[in-house]
DNA sequence: ACAAAAGTGTTATCCTTACACCCATGT
DNA sequence: ACATGGGTGTAAGGATAACACTTTTGT
């Protein structure tokens, strides 16, 4: 990441004009889902990581820059979800927002961040104990905001959200959303919330787990000792391989 | 439509640069899916309905006015499907090619297509037999032509009718195909082949039927008496109000 | 009457759903 | 011992898949 303030405007004649990229990466830690925020230096505006696209760059690869730079998150892979056209998405109070939180007067940046722009949304879910988000020199916050706490945010961000959590939940059985949110080692329990979490609905608890063990997709191992007044439940993993055969062709039971 | 040769350069100031759009039609006649092409002038060279977008128009209206000029076509409305960003994804030869197809020496139009673009594709589904695609001035012809039979197109455009395909098959269940590819009055085989045609596979004709029954979308209508040494099958349509409503819940049924 | 295709019925099998039951654990 | 939550069993109902049977038509 070789990024700064100063160097803003020799990048911008590098940069694709009118096409930016936002990241809506959801991340998951005690039964709720958080989204990866940044808050924008010397404002009190929070908003997606988003970031332009180099004119030699594929726009995948960019996704994944932009992620990075902004965020010190790497990943593999994005989900392009949605591409977000409105002529009006990004309110122009907002740019001035944006702008002012610059602090820097320099006619090149304005302009560029003047025109119009349309944005690419690509998606993706991580472990939040794995991952360790640093803001970039642009904000000065980076962190994981409970998806129900989400604030106002600037232009169409909150929409592109919404999308996001509309496809996710599509897609759902189709996604290694347990790898991707869980710890190595969880509980059936673990499991369970969490699916119950995506798709905001209560599941049955028996159903649920012999379902998912049908699949052979589990690993069993020893019981955990937490304390608490009742029977240890056993620890799983994934088998790797057989979990993403799975996804490819999606879950064939039906989550109820 | 009031876009001629000589207005293209005038209109360029007011195009989003490095963007277009590009636009998957699929028709449906003798029991093959057809796609909307349009061959270029002075070449042999075929492509997607595609074009660009105004500095101050939404996307998805955009898309709309697009095909709507290149091929007389007027829909409702198209789904958005994917956005191509490959960097190499226009072939330089392309370019030259549809350059030279528009004999016009002009540099201010050669600089605007020899840019990079990143194109949003969008899919719709029509019945081939009340519209009537027409070809515009850049373009000596404007036809349907078999799914099967597509030739190499430019760009990536081949890449796109694919990915297009795929979308419609996984979206199946949420798509009205019957409305939107079939004629006003047809019969349950007409309509069994539509859903064979799209998934490439063959389906029970006793669970077909009983399945689509089952959800009363369907109006029942008087015996067509074609010639033909057999039963003559029942004409049905559809009741639009209960079929709109089932495709947003999707298809309860497997297709098997 | 027959062939061909349409319409309907039957059945075994599987999946879903909603519980019930027993088991292990810490207090 | 008992309350709490974990693991497994079961049975009714529904959906699926495969196929058989009946009906209608033109020749």
């Amino acid at each position: 990441m070789d990024l700064t303030m100063s160097s803003i405007e020799d990048h911008i004649q590098n940069w694709q004009p009118g096409l930016s990229i936002d990241c809506v990466i959801m991340g998951y830690a005690n039964h709720e889902l958080h989204v990866l925020l940044l808050k924008w230096k010397n404002s009190d505006r929070w908003s997606l990581p988003g970031g332009f696209i180099e004119k030699e760059e594929d726009l995948d690869d960019a996704a994944l820059r932009i992620l990075s730079e902004r965020t010190g998150v790497t990943l593999p892979t994005l989900h392009q979800f949605h591409t977000f056209g409105g002529r009006q998405r990004r309110d122009p109070d907002d740019v001035l927002e944006v702008l002012s939180s610059l602090e820097l007067k320099n006619p090149v940046v304005e302009n560029w961040l003047m025109q119009r722009f349309v944005s690419v949304g690509y998606l993706s879910l991580i472990n939040m104990n794995t991952s360790h988000p640093k803001a970039d020199f642009l904000s000065d916050r980076c962190e994981w905001i409970l998806l129900r706490d989400v604030p106002e945010l600037i232009f169409d961000h909150n929409e592109m959200i919404e999308k996001a959590l509309e496809f996710l939940r599509i897609r759902l059985r189709y996604l290694p959303v347990g790898r991707s949110l869980l710890p190595q080692k969880f509980t059936m329990k673990d499991l369970q919330r969490l699916y119950e979490t995506i798709l905001n609905k209560s599941l049955d608890r028996a159903n649920f787990q012999k379902s998912f063990l049908k699949l052979n997709v589990l690993v069993r191992h020893e019981k955990q000792m937490l304390g608490g007044a009742h029977k240890a439940p056993f620890l799983y993993s994934f088998d790797k391989v057989r979990y993403d055969e799975y996804m490819k062709r999606g879950l064939g039971f039906t989550l109820s």
